[in-house]
DNA sequence: TGTTATTATGTGCATATGCACCTTAATATG
DNA sequence: CATATTAAGGTGCATATGCACATAATAACA
């Protein structure tokens, strides 16, 4: 018996946040070596599926992919530079409904491709079982672990 | 049967990247809202423990963190601002080392204190089980899917 | 030993992330 | 209707993240 090696059960475990983190930098970077080719980036993308999928407002979007309202705002700057997203105007004068421009919506079927691709490798090297077990342990996370909800943002 | 959600065993699964990505952010946000209180970012956390572990040069930080080189030398700079960490001279006329000053050990003693109230808030609303899983499930992650090395970084 | 490769680190640039604070428009309420 | 509150959005600031490129010191080797 290793002493030093031994779990209390009133001991905390090792730091969920530390791993979460260190396997999100290199899952991103995994996706991001697929995606790099498109000069995409992994939130981007998600960016970019979200409003094709349905025009929405900055708020909704935010919502939706639950990151914070002003990171968005400048993450959807790039994709406005490039001509892929623009804004329209929306039915409350102080939103702005975001909306794929036509080259956003042929882009946005090239980054798609090119994800699929990149989901795919991820599935071949950790193995579709593993992956599926791990896409299920994250909904799980999720639906318990609440959004802390510091008032507005 | 519903055909629209029926998952084909050859189409990708839903991904991956993203998910993980939301659950970081949504646990990163748990962790920071314990340690705000101490001013201090879970990234931070971890490099001051790491340092207080063993002084190390900030290549072999940045190999355990596995955080990029760059990132983590910009990650220092709050905390050697904040007289917590120091560079020493190393073997090498290149390297550095990095030592917590003394009221960094101090500081990192409190910072331990909080950061083990998060965990055990953690386990307390997840459940220490569930906790336990991801864990070892993360870790199993990380064991899978290796770093991208391209090349340098 | 002189040249080449490797190693440790830094800086510039771009994006990502989140907080505090500000403006404007819509809504609620007395 | 006038005012208070709420909702959508922006900007400034600080840190986080990673890539490309640059410098200095060490190691390897012909």
């Amino acid at each position: 018996m290793h002493a030093a090696l031994a779990l209390i059960d009133t001991d905390p475990l090792p730091c969920t946040g530390g791993r979460l983190r260190k396997l999100t930098r290199r899952m991103t970077s995994f996706y991001e070596q697929h995606l790099r080719g498109i000069g995409l980036k992994l939130s981007q993308y998600s960016v970019l599926m979200n409003i094709s999928r349905e025009p929405q407002t900055l708020r909704q979007l935010a919502d939706r992919l639950e990151m914070d309202r002003t990171t968005l705002t400048r993450s959807l700057k790039p994709l406005v530079d490039r001509g892929w997203v623009a804004e329209a105007a929306g039915d409350d004068a102080r939103q702005r409904l975001l909306i794929l421009t036509p080259s956003g919506q042929r882009f946005r079927q090239e980054a798609q491709a090119t994800w699929r691709q990149a989901q795919l490798s991820l599935e071949a090297q950790l193995g579709r079982e593993f992956v599926l077990n791990l896409n299920t342990q994250l909904e799980s996370a999720l639906s318990h672990l609440k959004p802390g909800l510091p008032e507005e943002n």
